[in-house]
DNA sequence: CTGAAAGCGCTTACAG
DNA sequence: CTGAAAGCGCTTACAG
């Protein structure tokens, strides 16, 4: 014997107040678990509102307020498991703490950020993440979500503007990388794919220079490929790779997709990765463990960066006291079996 | 000399009014296009909001109006790169008509669904989309968004309930799978992964057994394998699948990312995939194409399918007349070369 | 502990 | 073509 509410009328705090006999402020205090309501007109208010089906509307809630729970999260290439990861690890944290995100892939496309930027701004989020677009144009950001809203940017920074960054220390963990490829007997290394305009690949290629300066081995453009951050792009590089009389015997990647890529086709051309050539990827994604062979790379603990990421938002929400401007996570160097140590046999010659 | 408004204080649409010197409906009409604005009027409304740096609000509207452009996005494993594509395709379509996704990763548990469908429904979204968590009781969608939500079902079909579905032919892309394992020279042909109480596991199942029976091959349990949806359920059937005396030299894995698993522990004991052993896997991931070897896989279009069902989606929160309840897309065999042929020299000896 | 009233930022008839 | 007024479903002082 449930009084349906009619089809198209919803029910409201009104209505509810009308059933259990009571203001409709009573009813906001008790959606609000306000302790100044006494226990029995609770229980007459919780059963009305069981009774009639009632649903909280957050939007009209948000209006009054002047506040929401929902953020955005704009993500730069969900179809690279990378930032799948990342998004994951975001969206949980969001929930967790009772946030809602909404989602924009941007496809690496800046006008498309923009745009997506200005609708997520209009639909009232509190605040946003962004991994920015390859080419974005730090200005375009906050011209878009105007000067007050919380933003943080992870993953990717932006220079010339002071946004909060959530990201790995790429430099570290390239340099751990490169520095292990050295050990293994590796003399000419190369670092493939990114590109120099973007502040990540830049950071990598600090480390990958760090390491090769440190033990005194060539670091020249030479050895330095750029491509886009792809599987396809790792693959069609690989014949610049293997050309020339100089030719590197390992190679760093910008990430594991690009590593992916290039060591499907640095086999289909005969190498073999793992033994004669050593690849090393960066991200950890879940598909490098399964790769052929399992794929020596840079863990960023992706998951874990991006709930710091949802965290450092909420608190600039919050109106938290001194949120974190600026938070460099760990990386780890994980050994799997693509590293290859071409030369172990000469040293060893040397050695005894 | 932009007066700024002061922090805190948001622009409205009676700022904008007083600023042009006009009434708020005017502006209203103004936002809307309305061409009952006269031109001047207009230009006049317009460059005060770009002025005080105007930015709609579109939870007020949407208050006012009942209405709102929000819709729900509610997948089961943003981590399993199908399910990213899907994502991808959804969030496309949706932006292009004006609407913006929430999201919510169930990572599928069917009580963390149950709560973000009624968090999603208390933000006020206009519908949603989801891909139900494996287990998922039919019931406590609608418990949880209420009776008169449009909810459109993808990828996984729900039975005993009447969501409209979007999702691809499992069985006729089974069958033409194991048919051209069959072609090929293969007998004993495995199925790997999933659970047959996942609607889709049946289907893909139905489609195997078809193509064997036709064939009048064996298709007893015993050449089923059930696993989990995931790369390390595919490793670690492997040797269950290597068994016995009557082993298999092929299988149709449940989907790619299980063949991908598969494959690789395969590869570890000895099995070389794409020779002795054949494997096609499910779904047609970006990594497919990069795998070693590359993986034969039935293609189900799923950025396009995704697209589709965020179409049927609007059209049913848009009242359209005869809204599709049941859409099926064509499934593709994509050959590469992970199938094998290992008694393609017998058969050769035996026809010459 | 509970109720009456104002107001969040819009849209929508209704007059003029 | 433009303006005054009501109302969407909440919350929040303010009285009592």
């Amino acid at each position: 014997m449930v009084s349906e509410p009619g089809p198209g009328t919803r029910v409201t705090i009104i209505d509810i107040a009308r059933d259990a006999g009571v203001s409709k402020s009573t009813v906001s205090l008790v959606l609000k678990n306000s302790p100044l309501v006494k226990g029995e007109t609770r229980e007459r208010v919780l059963e009305a509102m069981a009774k009639l089906g009632y649903v909280y509307n957050r939007g009209a809630a948000n209006l009054r307020t002047a506040s929401s729970r929902l953020v955005g999260m704009v993500i730069s290439d969900l179809l690279n498991p990378f930032f799948a990861e990342l998004a994951v690890g975001l969206e949980e944290a969001f929930y967790r703490a009772g946030f809602v995100p909404i989602l924009a892939n941007t496809a690496e496309d800046a006008i498309r950020q923009t745009d997506v930027l200005r609708s997520i701004h209009e639909h009232g989020v509190a605040g946003l993440i962004i991994s920015p677009a390859i080419g974005t144009d730090p200005a375009t950001i906050r011209d878009a979500v105007g000067p007050r809203l919380p933003v943080v940017s992870t993953m990717r920074r932006l220079e010339g503007c002071d946004l909060p960054y959530v990201g790995p220390d790429n430099r570290s963990g390239a340099r751990a990388a490169v520095a292990h490829l050295i050990a293994l007997g590796h003399r000419r290394i190369a670092f493939v794919g990114g590109f120099p305009t973007m502040t990540t690949t830049r950071e990598r290629l600090d480390g990958w220079r760090d390491a090769l300066v440190a033990a005194g081995l060539p670091h020249s453009d030479a050895l330095v490929f750029p491509t886009m951050p792809t599987r396809a792009a790792g693959a069609v590089i690989a014949d610049a790779v293997l050309a020339g009389p100089d030719a590197p015997t390992a190679a760093l990647c910008y990430n594991d997709i690009v590593a992916i890529g290039l060591i499907r086709a640095l086999a289909e051309r005969g190498s073999d990765v793992g033994a004669s050539f050593g690849v090393i990827g960066f991200d950890d994604i879940a598909e490098a463990r399964h790769n052929a062979p399992p794929l020596t790379t840079v863990s960023a603990e992706t998951r874990h960066l991006g709930a710091i990421a949802a965290d450092v938002l909420m608190k600039l929400i919050l109106g938290e006291a001194n949120p974190p401007h600026n938070v460099i996570g760990q990386t780890r160097l994980i050994v799997r079996d693509s590293c290859g140590a071409p030369f172990r046999l000469d040293s060893r010659r040397k050695t005894a």
